[in-house]
DNA sequence: GTCTATACAAAGATAGAC
DNA sequence: GTCTATCTTTGTATAGAC
């Protein structure tokens, strides 16, 4: 007989990747260590080592799950036909947005591309493919918006798809060194500010 | 007498400062090692800890000698007459540019505030100070060219400043996840343009 | 699946000869 | 000012008991 729960106790497995993805964002991959993941768990390092052999697996899984996160809720978004250009990005800001509520968080990819050159060859690879289908995903996403009349844009919706991510991970990076917290929501109103001027589309 | 010597043998504490700099904009602070520079250098772990005893010893010298490089520029352009507005930007642009026509490097601020929490307290309130001068110097020089009708903002010269050092940040730290080597000339680009629009200010 | 124990290399750092 | 030698701690990783 299959057990039932109240308590969804997520699973060892699942835990690790939480704190680790948490640690990360604060300090980077190279700053953490298996016996810091093992300490707030509350288990053994050799424990860690059963679920993820080496660091390298573990990264790997880190940013294979936050990917994997990330790209769900844009493909659900870009393909419900009820939303409007205007209702995407504003979905696409939602998790920086939230990001930007903790003082102390970046995103996960921007902390490592931060350290790009010290991270092993699958990281580096899962992190440019991180990039790159957001960039992919925005430009569709704008083209669209741009071909309705919905978007004006200063430049061509490729340019300015990469011109959105780089400010998004720019404004999380420097409020967390400033302690400013409404940078990234400003940048996310000049954004939108741009996309949509007062003058009219 | 003194010596008169063509080559600039720049002693080799200015040469540690030389490497580790670019290896933390390469990998980071947490990711590097005395053996590593020692290896670059061609000397001894035991020689760069005569000249820096502890690691928060280099990378505070680090960060203090790129912080004064900035600010030295920087000072010097808004206290010239000859300049106008849109030189000053275009002089606060420049190093970003030139960081990013190579692929792999990236601000070495943009770098350690990706891993802050791992740094020791001293570097975190040097890069804290680093932006925060940043934003206050281009704040001061959009202010002044708003004045004299020279700039268009959308927002406040606070905000449009701090907006400004996000996207740079982001930029570099984006194209080099990416390999994308227009990113940051574009966003330059694009920033130039809404500072002063085709329309006229 | 988690533990103890341990191996092994690397990292930061110091002492003392030259 | 740089070297050799050494120390200590930490980090990654594995073996084997429970």
């Amino acid at each position: 007989m299959p057990k039932v729960s109240v308590i969804s106790d997520t699973g060892t497995r699942e835990r690790i990747l939480d704190i680790a993805q948490r640690l990360i964002q604060l300090s980077g991959y190279s700053a953490i260590s298996y016996a810091d993941i093992a300490r707030e768990l509350g288990v053994r390092k050799a424990s860690i080592h059963y679920h993820f052999p080496s660091k390298a697996d573990l990264g790997l899984a880190v940013i294979e799950r936050y990917e994997k996160m990330f790209e769900g809720v844009m493909t659900d978004t870009s393909s419900n036909r009820a939303y409007s250009g205007r209702d995407m990005v504003d979905v696409y800001f939602s998790p920086y947005l939230e990001l930007a509520n903790d003082p102390d968080l970046i995103c996960l990819c921007g902390a490592l591309a931060g350290e790009l050159s010290a991270l092993p060859r699958a990281m580096q690879t899962l992190l440019k493919r991180f990039f790159s289908f957001h960039q992919k995903w925005l430009t569709q996403v704008l083209t669209a918006g741009l071909q309705k009349g919905e978007f004006k844009l200063p430049s061509s919706p490729e340019k300015y798809a990469r011109m959105i991510i780089g400010l998004l991970q720019g404004a999380l990076l420097v409020k967390r060194a400033t302690g400013d917290g409404d940078q990234v929501h400003d940048a996310v109103r000049i954004i939108r500010l741009q996309l949509a001027p007062a003058g009219g589309a």
